[in-house]
DNA sequence: CCTCTAGCTTGATCTAGATCAAGCAGGCGA
DNA sequence: TCGCCTGCTTGATCTAGATCAAGCTAGAGG
């Protein structure tokens, strides 16, 4: 244990958290997603790649509402170890916090657009604060799993578990089983290090793993971002849930 | 990894879920937490320690709001391992699921009491379901905290963070230092073994951390269940958290 | 075209925690 | 009172994954 020989900047308190130019892009309103009352509209916003939207430790006045892109939440220890604990896709929502100030840090990882609500409106809206919530469902669900991989599976299991993740419709509850193509081509769109951050092993595990599924003829890798799975199937069962 | 060596039962689908007899104590309603319409209202129940109120794959027919208690919520992988992925104490909601059944098993740690949902009923319910999900908002808060503890945190940190978590007031948000008694009578209700799939590890590897924190003379130990915390300030700094 | 750099891979070695194997303690039924 | 069983502790050994240390590769900039 005591990973990470990367250092991350030790946790910035209270200060300006949008690192990257907000131009007028704010207000672009009419999203297709949400159809509310004028008032309890959030501002739909877009961010660049790699662009921090709050710190831990931030006051906790906004809620965000991913409409496309991702987003990876995180939180430090004190000596630099860093863990990624939950992964955000269109539809998902962060910044809600219990207490008032961002328990975790949030990083696009890609181009993103989200609807950035203020805080104090969703907590007034009972219709708003209704459609949050019912995602927050999903993402608990996604939680608990995520626990089970970090605290019982191996590296090899993790790895392929993550790489399901990014296969549509399979692998979860309601999977199909193998029916016409079984390979799918997935773009991972993090680096070693965010994976290795995320299923809580180094950059060189992560590394091998992904070797060892190329070495048994079960992904294919060019340009890093791009994993062909040759056979879902195959994948699926090394994830070590089933 | 690959531990484990006790077997638990596979995942039996579909099947009883209350192995504890439920006698005429259902609707033993006018709880103290509760006031809602009649219609809206769930019935508060009492359950024995080590009771399951579901399994895994069940029709997630019900959502559980504790009372008093505590609930341990846990899944299985195929070949035996167990990850209990959530503690549940008193105000915690637990049961909701957003497929039809539920995604993990739930099992009283010790005599508990809960108000029992219809599930139609709380999403009918727009004023149940959002006291429900302002509930969720600290449990997440928690979630994202363990992730923590089992990607990045060592054994003994992860024995000294749940050790912690015993004690009310401390090395959270707002921690106030140390003033007056700095040490508490923590009550684990948790066997070993229990603790071991809480913070993924073994029992030994639990068994080990606790000793090293007696001979360090950090913690006093009787009956196993009963954790003197000699001084709240070094076991707090142990955690890897500050 | 070359060089630089950031991110990735691979090999060698080390170690925290798993596994294996006794032994201990306390509650409970006979 | 005596076994017996369940849960806990402790020691010895093993190993998955961390750490340390080179390379490698592809894109960017000159």
């Amino acid at each position: 244990m005591k990973a990470q020989t990367v250092q991350y900047a030790a946790i910035p308190q209270a200060q300006p958290s949008f690192d990257c130019p907000q131009p007028a892009s704010r207000a672009v309103r009419g999203g297709s997603v949400v159809s509310l009352r004028p008032e309890e509209e959030g501002h739909q916003q877009r961010f660049g790649q790699h662009v921090h939207l709050f710190c831990e430790g931030d006051d906790a006045k906004r809620i965000y509402e991913l409409i496309n892109g991702a987003v990876m939440l995180y939180k430090l220890l004190p000596d630099g170890r860093r863990q990624v604990v939950e992964l955000i896709g269109p539809g998902g929502v962060f910044g809600i916090s219990a207490i008032p100030v961002y328990e975790c840090s949030a990083e696009t990882l890609v181009f993103s657009q989200a609807v950035v609500h203020e805080r104090a409106v969703v907590e007034r809206s009972s219709e708003l604060f209704r459609r949050l919530s019912a995602h927050l469902q999903t993402q608990f669900c996604a939680m608990h799993e995520h626990a089970v991989l970090l605290g019982r599976k191996t590296a090899l299991e993790r790895v392929a578990s993550f790489v399901m993740h990014y296969v549509p419709g399979r692998g979860g509850y309601g999977c199909p089983g193998p029916r016409g193509d079984n390979s799918f081509n997935v773009k991972l769109s993090m680096t070693r290090q965010e994976i290795a951050d995320y299923l809580g092993l180094t950059i060189e595990t992560v590394s091998r793993a992904f070797s060892e599924l190329r070495r048994r003829g079960i992904v294919a890798i060019d340009r890093q971002e791009q994993v062909l799975v040759k056979d879902i199937c195959r994948i699926c069962k090394l994830t070590g849930t089933r």
